[in-house]
DNA sequence: TGTACATCAGTGAACGCGCGTTCACTGATGTAC
DNA sequence: TGTACATCAGTGAACGCGCGTTCACTGATGTAC
C-alpha cells in the first residue's frame, strides 16, 4: 500500500543540521549523504542542487519561524508589551526546541549570493518595523523612527541566542523575560 | 634604494574588500588576484594560503577595531553615559569611513572552522561585560545580568550596521545618538 | 492465487570542472669591487 | 663610472584533488489480468 520510506525527510534533516553547525559553504553533498544514510546522487531526486535545497530549505524554515512569530506579534486580543514578551519568548523557545533549524536561519541569511536578497514576502525586519509603528501609533510607546527601532529591537533579541549558539553565553528559563524587560525599557514603555 | 613598490597591501586591500561583498567561501584566489591586478601566485609570497590569510586579516582588523573602542569605552576621564555615546559614534563612524573593514569583521566572524573559536584576547564580547560590569559596580546603572545585558547591547548597536549594509535601513549622521539614547534606556540609566 | 510487467526511490561508479597550490623562471633593482 | 653578481617580488603554466553533478542501473513494491 505505501511505498517504501523515502528518504527526503531525513535527507533535509541532516542538511539543516549540517548548514547550522559547519555553515553551507563547508558542508558538502557527500557529508548530508553520509549523515542521512543515503548515497550522493539521493539528493538530486529532490532538489536541483545543493544551492537550490539550501535556498529552498532555508525560505521553507523562514516561513514557518515567521508565521509563528507573526501570529503573536500581532494578536489584537493581548495589549503591546503582553505581546512583544510573548513574541520574544516564542522565539527563545523555537531556539531552545529547534536550535538547528533556527541556527540554520540565524547563521545562513546572509551566506547566499547576491541576487537572493530580494525582499521576501514575510521578512522579519519588515515585520517588527510594522510593529513598532502600530506601537508608537496606539500611543503605547513614544514616537520613534520606527525602522530604526525595529533593527535595534531584532538585534536586541536575537543577539542573545547567537552568542550562546557559540558557547559564549548562558540562556536560561528566565532569560526571555529579562530580554522582554529591558526591550521594553529601550522603547520607552515603562 | 627603495625596491618595487610591494603589492603586499594591495592584496590585503582587495582580500578584504571581496570577502566583505561576497563572503570568505565565495571569494577565491583569482578573484583576488584579479581585483589587485597581480597573478594567482603573488599571493603565496605573503601567506601560506587562503585560509590563512582570510583569518591573520579578520585578526589584524579585529584587534584594530577592538582597541579603537576599548580607548573610548574605558577612558576614566568620562562618565558612563558619555563613554557609551563616544564609543557608538567611534563605531559608526569606523563603519562608515572603513565600511569594507568592518563588514569583513562583522559578516565573516562565523565563516571560520570551529577550531578557530578560541578565546580571543580582546573579545568584543568581553569588552563590553566588563564595560557593563563597571557601571553596575560605580552605580550608575541598575544592577543586572552583566553577560547578557552585554549582549543586548551588541545586538542593538550591530544590528543597524548589518542592514544597512544589505540596503535595508537608511544611517543618517544623526543614528547613532539614536541609538546611544535608546541603549541607555535598555540599560536604565534614565 | 500466481505471473508478467510498470514504477520509481535510491545506488554506485564515473566524470569533469574549478579551485587552491606549486615551482621553475624572469627581470628589475641593489651591491661589491 | 662600469661590470658581474645576488636578491627577491611577482609571473605563468601546470597540477591534482575535492567537489557537485550525472546516469545507467537495481530491486523492492504496486498493479493488471
Amino acid at each position: 500500500m505505501s511505498r517504501p520510506v523515502m528518504k527526503r525527510e531525513v535527507i533535509e534533516e541532516s542538511a539543516i543540521r549540517l548548514f547550522a553547525t559547519k555553515g553551507l559553504a563547508r558542508t558538502t553533498i557527500k557529508d548530508i549523504a553520509a549523515e542521512a544514510g543515503v548515497t550522493e546522487g539521493a539528493l538530486y531526486r529532490y532538489y536541483d542542487g545543493k544551492e537550490e535545497m539550501a535556498w529552498k530549505l532555508f525560505n521553507r524554515e523562514l516561513d514557518q519561524f515567521t508565521h509563528l512569530v507573526a501570529e503573536v506579534l500581532f494578536d489584537d486580543r493581548m495589549a503591546f508589551d503582553l505581546r512583544l514578551g510573548l513574541a520574544i519568548q516564542t522565539i527563545y523557545d523555537y531556539y531552545t526546541y529547534n536550535s538547528d533549524q533556527f541556527a540554520f536561519i540565524l547563521l545562513t541569511q546572509h551566506g547566499f549570493p547576491e541576487d537572493r536578497l530580494l525582499t521576501r514576502e514575510t521578512e522579519p525586519m519588515g515585520l517588527t518595523e510594522r510593529f513598532v509603528g502600530q506601537a508608537v501609533g496606539a500611543g503605547e510607546i513614544p514616537p520613534c523612527d520606527a525602522d530604526l527601532h525595529a533593527a535595534l529591537l531584532m538585534g536586541a533579541i536575537m543577539q542573545p541566542l547567537v552568542l550562546h549558539r557559540y558557547g559564549k553565553l548562558e540562556i536560561t528559563p528566565q532569560t526571555h523575560a529579562q530580554v522582554t524587560a529591558s526591550c521594553l525599557r529601550m522603547l520607552g514603555a515603562s
